[in-house]
DNA sequence: TTTATCACG
DNA sequence: ACGTACGTGATAAAA
């Protein structure tokens, strides 16, 4: 049998060292993890090198220990624990409990005298004993047996004392380190000692003396001097800070060494707890695996028919796609589950089967899903109109908290400790190792979804109860999801042709700019690749370098522009990139998103990805297609409505943003200002500027749209001046004028980042929450970023939550008014419909009479709207 | 896969 | 002194 070796832990100590030492880090849910994070990684490294057999982390019990009989004031003034540190001790013991290391706590007793027992009981078998701490009084424990091992900064750094370490750094023995604190005192345990007394003195009087007992046996043949009357006056007191000071070795505990075997860690609960507090770096380098199939046993049954008795009134059903694609893609499979019986039927299976039709379609048979709008908009590829969605777990993970992404189901349910479900990547593989595994496999996968679903729905509606979001998640997006994806289904014609004749326009001007830009450069070179052009400019033709990226030269556009007095070539430069971008992103890559069946564009809009509320829209983004330069916007003319006689119909909120702000800030002045029905950049200049309407210029006017822009993105004196190219003081003149002006967004903004502090989260009007962790950072930059979060996500969050609730509401008024107006896009604060000639009167009364009362604010929305035969004209 | 750039609100 | 405007997605180049 090999030697045991016995590693204790003193785990107050090492959690304090940590915290301290290291940035205050934080999981996605907004924990703070710096100290479990320095215990992890110091851990796995004294685990590697020193291989023990026996583990122990002791930690203080209770605030009182023997010591305090003796003396009251020990560890007085002590500031308390700081909450940050405070809420991290769960997760450090689940992390200790997940390694299978025993963890130990005594009333009355601190963790340093529960290691000083063990490590002498060890020590009297025979066994290596290492003791890990942050404190070095634990090194009068050191031994030819026991070794002490300190923590310097960083946690991963460790000093070793041994007898000789100690020799050679003190002078003194083990031993007379104690002496040495009772001498000296400890300020951080409220030690007293001898005052006037200090390191340097303590060891000089030990090395010629002994021991405290000693030096107060010889007192007397002491010379006189300041010192001797110091220590005479403190006699006491200096035996007393010896006793505090003694770690004491025959603590009554009740643990032997016998338990303290330590079998390795559970690599997957240790990956568990290191996924819960995003150690990303810690899991991706360890060499843990997941175990193979720890999870609970799920009986399923392959089934190739369904019959109406095995589909019930409630139940999980999951519509398993092979890609996230799923205007194109192909189903898999359905597994169902009512918490009992689970069962799984292929694509091939379930597609005529007319039971499962029926089910899917009847609004009464009540369904649990997850990202119903993906299953919902692939059913209907084959007919079948998904109804009685009453449970949608991606959408109600994302209002419990934005932040935690839900692109793979088991992910999500790992977020509420379940874990019975495999993430996709783990059936499928990645990449080009994609495929598709044995239906078995398969099956069983798919159900465990269904299954997770059906054990996840009371959890996750618990906790949005809890939160007051229930209303936002059930009546909102919800019933948002069901629109969306008829969106989605219905499409935007495109007609390719248009396309293709810009396509051939753009292609003679660039390669026209190409010429010219090859010409004044004296060479062809790539004028996408950054790095290339940076070489051209800014070496070979000497431009000044105005700004740098980490890897070379910014060739920004804002950068550019302000090097355009400097060479001919740089205006060709900036032309070309805008006509290169509309050729590759608009024409060329909006092409290849065209179903070739209906000439349509079916974008997919995320509805639980950002941050803010907000939706996203991929493949392809109608959210971002060009209409601030004529060019670009000329891409508009290529969408156009679907049937003949038909109009692009689109309503935008004016100003929403600024509204919602002045709604939540009651300023009074801004309140003023949209009541009267006031041009609201012009109104903001004649505050600032202290002057009348007529005396506002054109750029007083820009000026103040700058400064409401900054206000809504959380304002900093640095964004205004990169924004209006003035310097920062000037800007930061701007801002106080305007915080003069309007005295009530001063105060929102100040009362947000407060509430931002106390709660961690930001809410919107519908209660939408934001968790900000960094709102608390040390880090200047963290902490910056997040209070200009705190003030921007509530105003953005709250536009988005009004012009969803619109959308709810303008769907049911088409269907009220029995309309055959289509609703297609949402860009933000607009909505774009497609509709017949002859509804077009009645939209231009509906549409924005909907679009404004969707919720009412302390101030009118207001809604502009125009139409067209294509986007272009909608204007 | 990451970086720089640029399109939108 | 710190170094930034808020929220997205697509493309091409470079690694």
């Amino acid at each position: 049998m090999t030697k045991e070796k016995l590693l204790l832990l003193d785990g107050n100590s090492l959690a304090y060292r940590a915290f301290f030492a290291l940035p205050l880090l934080t999981n996605d849910s907004g924990v703070h993890t710096n100290a479990v994070y320095g215990f992890t990684t110091m851990l796995q490294k004294i685990l590697e090198e020193e291989k023990p057999t026996k583990m122990l982390v002791a930690f203080d019990a209770g605030k009182t220990t023997f010591r305090h009989e003796s003396y009251g004031e020990y560890k007085g003034g002590r500031q308390k624990t700081p909450p940050e540190l405070s809420e991290q001790f769960p997760y450090l013991r689940k992390l200790i409990d997940a390694y299978q290391i025993k963890r130990y706590e005594k009333e009355l007793y601190e963790a340093d005298d529960i290691i000083g027992t063990l490590a002498k009981q060890a020590e009297s078998e025979n066994m290596d004993v290492i003791i890990v701490s942050g404190d070095k009084d634990l090194t009068q424990l050191a031994t030819d047996k026991v070794t002490v091992y300190i923590t310097r900064k960083g946690m991963t750094d460790i000093e070793k004392y041994t007898p000789s370490h100690i020799e050679e750094k003190y002078g003194l023995s083990p031993l007379q380190i104690i002496d040495m604190k009772g001498l000296m005192g400890d300020t951080s345990d409220n030690i007293p000692g001898v005052p006037g007394v200090g390191e340097k003195t303590a060891i000089k009087l030990l090395k010629e003396y002994g021991s405290v007992e000693a030096l107060y046996e010889q007192i007397d043949d002491m010379k006189k001097s300041k010192m001797k009357e110091k220590l005479v006056e403190n006699e006491e007191q200096a035996k007393m800070s010896k006793k505090l000071a003694t770690i004491f070795t025959e603590a009554p505990i009740d643990i032997s060494l016998e338990d303290l075997n330590y079998p390795g860690p559970n690599e997957e609960e240790v990956l568990n707890v290191w996924q819960e507090l995003s150690f990303k770096s810690l899991i991706e380098k360890s060499d843990f695996q997941m175990e193979e199939k720890e999870t609970a046993e799920l009986v399923f049954d392959i089934v190739t028919d369904v019959t109406p008795d095995m589909l019930k009134d409630v139940m999980a059903v999951h519509v398993e796609l092979e890609n996230e694609h799923y205007h194109t893609c192909r189903i898999l499979g359905l597994g169902f589950t009512d918490g009992t019986k689970n069962f799984y039927i292929s694509f091939e299976d379930m597609k005529n089967n007319e039971t499962i039709k029926n089910w899917l379609e009847d609004e009464s048979k009540i369904k649990y899903m997850s990202d119903s709008k993906a299953a919902q908009a692939i059913l209907n590829r084959i007919n079948i109109e998904l109804r009685g969605v009453d449970f949608d777990l991606v959408l109600a993970t994302y209002i419990v908290n934005p932040a935690v992404s839900g692109d793979d189901l088991a992910t999500l349910a790992k977020e509420y400790g379940y874990s019975d479900v495999q993430a996709n990547e783990t059936i499928y593989g990645k990449g080009a190792k994609w495929t598709v595994p044995a239906m078995e496999v398969l099956a069983e996968h798919v159900c465990r979804k269904a299954f997770a679903i059906w054990s996840l729905q009371p959890v996750v509606e618990e906790k949005l109860k809890e939160n007051e979001q229930f209303d936002l998640y059930h009546n909102l997006e919800l019933p948002l999801a069901s629109i969306l994806g008829i969106m989605e289904s219905e499409g935007v014609k495109v007609n390719i042709s248009t396309l293709e004749k810009m396509g051939g326009e753009l292609e003679q001007k660039i390669s026209a700019l190409e010429k010219e830009i090859y010409e004044l450069a004296g060479e062809k070179f790539n004028i996408n690749s950054p790095k290339q052009l940076g070489v051209i400019l800014f070496e070979k033709l000497g431009l000044p370098v105005v700004k740098k990226t980490k890897t070379g030269y910014s060739t920004a556009a804002d950068v550019l522009e302000k090097l355009q007095s400097e060479h001919k070539i740089v205006k060709y430069i900036l032309d070309y990139r805008q006509l290169a971008k509309l050729q590759s992103t608009y024409i060329e890559g909006l092409i290849k998103e065209v179903h070739s069946d209906d000439s349509k564009v079916h974008t997919r809009f995320q509805q639980a990805l950002t941050a803010t509320g907000r939706l996203s829209s991929t493949d392809p983004n109608l959210q971002n297609i060009p209409i601030r330069l004529e060019e670009g916007r000329k891409i508009r003319q290529a969408f156009v409505p679907s049937k003949e006689g038909w109009v692009l119909f689109a309503a935008d909120y004016s100003q929403i943003e600024l509204r919602v702000l002045a709604h939540m800030s009651k300023d009074e002045n801004l309140v003023d200002a949209f009541i009267q029905g006031m041009d609201i950049h012009t109104r903001t200049a004649m505050d600032v500027f202290h002057v009348s309407e007529e005396d506002v210029t054109a750029n007083m006017r820009r000026a103040a749209k700058a400064v409401n822009f900054g206000i809504v993105y959380g304002i900093s004196d640095y964004g205004l001046s990169q924004n209006l190219d003035i310097t920062r003081k000037e800007a930061g003149e701007f801002i106080d004028k305007y915080l003069q002006s309007f005295p009530g967004v001063k105060e929102y903004m100040d009362r947000i980042v407060q509430e931002a502090k106390l709660n961690g989260f930001v809410t919107t009007i519908l209660n939408r929450r934001r968790y900000l962790p960094d709102i608390t950072s040390r880090n200047f930059n963290l902490r910056s970023f997040a209070e200009r979060t705190a003030m921007n996500t509530p105003i953005q969050g709250s536009a988005a939550d009004i012009i969803k609730k619109a959308m709810i509401d303008m769907d049911a008024r088409l269907k009220q008014e029995g309309l055959q107006t289509k609703m297609l896009l949402q860009v933000h604060d607009e909505l774009i419909f497609e509709a017949p000639k002859e509804e077009i009167e009645i939209l231009e009364r509906i549409v924005p009479e909907v679009m404004e009362h969707a919720i009412e604010l302390a101030v009118p929305l207001k809604v502009d709207f125009s139409y067209g035969h294509t986007w272009y004209d909608a204007k």
